[in-house]
DNA sequence: TGCCAGGCCGAAA
DNA sequence: TTTCGGCATGGC
């Protein structure tokens, strides 16, 4: 079945491929498509919103929460407008939905992010979920679910040695143990603080500030998690020597990704002259 | 060929 | 508490 999503600002493009989400694909025709959990859809951008195609009205109503249907973020964007750089970035990447992804797939895919880059990264997890998954559909080439923390944590680093991911196996494994064995309960972080959910997530080996700062923005949604690596804390520590913009509010981690794309794509030449006009 | 990747661990200072 | 080398691998 189909259904017409009229969003306005969503914009496929800047969101699936902001390095947020690691299981979508680009098909020649434009359209995307992605699975999580056993949920599996198309999503095609259209002029005032988005389609998705997909199996039940479950799946719909699933995928509406994974794209984050609940926040305004019109609202969101007029309040960034009280600073000046946030506002241009903004309106540039304002198309950029925060999603909420599952978290224990949220987890192990930003363990393995780590010192790696983003096309490395998307194969060793289709190894992971070709591996150790499920075959969910046919269609598509064939579309795996993500193995859960139970299937992974039976398996030796012998096991995972084709996914080819180096030093972070152990750090997978860590993780899924600590998960199948309920040392860390995944679920109680939804009614943790940011501040609680931080701590928590890093007694797992292998996850830091930034991992954790992902794993809290992309699945718990805790807005209140400004992931940055060095590269933009620098940046942003250059721009907002003072502290972060009042207008940030709660809503840091969507700050950071539209400033992250925005800095991205500008040389240091381009930076000087936006932090002169800042100054005016 | 060499650099570097949306980092983290663990040891040394 | 902070600093820094090492880590596996492969894209560019």
């Amino acid at each position: 079945m189909e259904y017409y999503w009229k969003t306005g600002r969503l914009d496929l493009k800047q969101t699936l491929e902001s390095g947020q989400c690691f299981r979508w694909r680009r098909s020649e025709n434009g359209t995307y498509y992605g699975i999580s959990g056993s949920h599996v859809v198309t999503v095609k951008q259209c002029s005032d919103g988005v389609i998705f195609a997909a199996d039940s009205e479950e799946d719909i109503r699933f995928w509406l929460m994974y794209f984050d249907e609940q926040t305004d973020y019109d609202a969101v964007i007029r309040q960034f407008a009280a600073d000046k750089t946030l506002k241009e970035a903004a309106e540039e990447n304002g198309g950029i939905r925060i999603l909420r992804q599952e978290p224990f797939e949220t987890l192990i895919s930003f363990i393995i992010s780590q010192n790696n880059n983003i096309p490395r990264i998307t194969g060793i997890i289709d190894r992971l979920c070709e591996g150790f998954g499920e075959k969910i559909t046919d269609r598509f080439g064939g579309m795996w679910s993500f193995p859960t923390a139970k299937r992974l944590a039976e398996l030796s680093p012998e096991d995972l040695a084709p996914l080819r991911a180096g030093f972070r196996v152990r750090y997978i494994l860590d993780a899924a143990c600590k998960v199948n064995s309920g040392a860390v309960g995944l679920d109680r972080i939804y009614d943790m603080s940011y501040d609680e959910g931080k701590e928590y997530l890093k007694t797992i080996t292998g996850v830091g500030d930034k991992v954790a700062d992902c794993v809290l923005l992309f699945a718990y949604h805790k807005t209140e998690a400004f992931p940055s690596d060095v590269w933009i804390k620098r940046i942003t520590a250059e721009y907002y020597a003072d502290g972060l913009p009042e207008c940030m509010g709660d809503y840091k981690g969507i700050a950071q990704q539209y400033l992250f794309e925005y800095f991205r794509r500008r040389t240091p030449a381009d930076l000087k002259r936006v932090e002169r006009s800042k100054t005016r």
